[in-house]
DNA sequence: TTGAAAGCGCTAACAA
DNA sequence: TTGTTAGCGCTTTCAA
């Protein structure tokens, strides 16, 4: 059925069809009537490749995940609890907006073509960029489409280096060094003075952020860094499992640990509990990100709450907006994190 | 950059420049790489609107969340720990085979009108429909679309009973039936006779066959059928906590506990806790799905692990399959569970 | 208020 | 082997 065989049909033009399709106007009520009762009645649909063609927009926005591991990996699959709740909100938000979401995952440098490829192929009118180890290079052939895109996580002053903010560009964040910083000063608080922390990736923002939020702090506070209590778990699961077993075997005993992500957390509990510590009485530990799982945990996990919801909204919002040229400067927000305190620390 | 640039450029005709796009045979090498060299030097990406008017594919398939809850809830996201591995495997597995992903979710019986829409206007070559409470009306309305479409837990038995084996359609399951059957047999051979189950929806095909099975193995067993041991948990969390709590409260005291679900066992653990009872001392407790969460609670979850990753992929091979008409016949196939023995139960 | 007609960028049948 | 040409289904300008 296309809007030639309606306009035959309710005995109009394909202009008029095409009129009452897009709200048009100047079409009289009456028309406008006889028209829609032949649409509903064959549930006529456009084809959107035809729209788009003649110049309408694809009311489609792309969601890119990227999450670049230094070693190939065979599997492919993005076990990590730090995306999905991303995906979940951005997709709801989309849709109950009337927008389609096209979805796209990137592993490696190559994979990120897919960005300007979609965009260039005209499958999106704009695009939401989450995850790890996007560089300026990268971000610079985003920023060369001139097109709506959104970052999540990314270093505005980088951006504002490099002059890339005269485009159509939109930066979210969420106050990392805030957060971490809240976090640290909970445990010195709590008394403690041992406090080692496992690193997230230091080539992204909030990881960088995450870090040297905690050596400042330590700094503030008049407690001494040790370089043996920095563990470089890169917000994967079993490298702060090796590092936190590592750390332990050589004999230090640091009194709490502040991991830069909950899953690094919770193989830091496992990796403890083998090693004879109890969290909370032998070691207190604080995560990052408050993933569903950290209040089923036991103890329930410490942990710094992120916004996801909130941002996802904001990201989704400030492309539409983008794509219907209701927006069209350089844009950044920076959501505040919460500290949800629990069972996984302990006074000295 | 059009076709039409690249063509002037390279001192060919548009059609050659097709031709080299879409790897014809009949162009001569030679030709082949003076046009390549252009389309590589200007980066072109060929228009997919245009391309589809003109007879392509689109490359794309759909992923419809499907998750209609009676009761409208405000919230629309699906926090729910089902979704997340699917919508990860699909997209990876998509991705991978050069093919794009867009997602929609489902929330209310009008929202399905989406794949249809998304189907009618040509944004997507086929679908996956993955979720809870398709009825058969919703699937006739996508069998009548004559596109390749897969369902993802549904009954095959009421398909063909509706004669809607004919079309390009495709069902993929997992034996939850006998998954279920050696969860409660697995309690029964550890010496219970008190085991409640908690449901999950009845208008879903596996939660059908989860509780279907429950009273068909203890019957088989000679175990009595108690009225009050089926607590009707909806596969919700809060449901299943406030069916637990009822129970316990009332006084009854059964000695191990089936969940349709990993979430409504993590659920009835917290409610048995609350109401002073021991997991698995006072009670044995099995989940099913095994999400990613189960082997990290204290005491681990003993749960029945679903092939998620393996139906996902072959869920995507097939209606690519579909779409590019290498498979058009009927097609379904069931996918065996594996009981994932851990701590949460107990000899009696 | 409405219709005719051009054009969006591509593919493919046909002709050369 | 290559080019010409006729669509694909829609929107939109222009004219009536």
């Amino acid at each position: 059925m296309r809007s030639e065989d309606i306009a035959r049909l309710a005995g109009v033009s394909r202009s008029t069809v095409s009129r009452v399709m897009n709200n048009y106007p100047n079409v009289p009520e009456e028309t406008r009537r006889k028209v829609m009762k032949v649409i509903e009645k064959y549930r006529y649909e456009p084809n959107t490749s035809a729209r788009v063609l003649a110049g309408k927009g694809t009311n489609t926005i792309g969601l890119f995940v990227v999450s670049i591991a230094d070693h190939q990996s065979s599997n492919r699959i993005y076990q990590n609890n730090y995306f999905a709740p991303f995906v979940d909100a951005i997709v709801d938000t989309a849709n109950s907006l009337g927008y389609y979401v096209l979805i796209h995952t990137v592993y490696t440098q190559e994979d990120f073509a897919k960005v300007r490829q979609a965009f260039l192929q005209r499958r999106i009118d704009g695009g939401i960029i989450v995850g790890t180890q996007t560089n300026i290079a990268m971000v610079q052939e985003i920023a060369g489409l001139h097109a709506p895109f959104i970052l999540i996580d990314y270093d505005v002053a980088e951006i504002v280096e490099n002059r890339l903010n005269q485009n159509c560009l939109s930066i979210i964040n969420t106050d990392d060094y805030e957060g971490a910083k809240e976090a640290v000063t909970h445990l010195i608080d709590l008394g403690h003075r041992e406090i080692a922390m496992i690193t997230g990736r230091t080539n992204t923002y909030s990881g960088r952020q995450r870090y040297q939020a905690y050596v400042d702090t330590l700094h503030a506070r008049g407690l001494p860094f040790k370089e043996a209590y920095v563990l470089h778990g890169e917000f994967l699961k079993h490298k702060a499992y090796e590092e936190v077993k590592r750390l332990i075997q050589s004999g230090a005993r640091p009194t709490a640990i502040f991991s830069a992500n909950d899953d690094m957390a919770i193989a830091a509990m496992k990796a403890l509990q083998e090693e004879g510590l109890q969290v909370p009485d032998d070691v207190s530990i604080i995560g990052f990100d408050d993933v569903p799982v950290a209040a089923q945990l036991a103890p329930r996990l410490t942990s710094v709450r992120l916004p996801l919801y909130e941002m996802s909204k904001e990201a989704v919002h400030t492309v539409i907006a983008m794509c219907e040229r209701r927006q069209i400067a350089f844009h950044t927000v920076r959501f505040p994190t919460k500290l949800m305190i629990r069972d996984s620390c302990k006074p000295l």
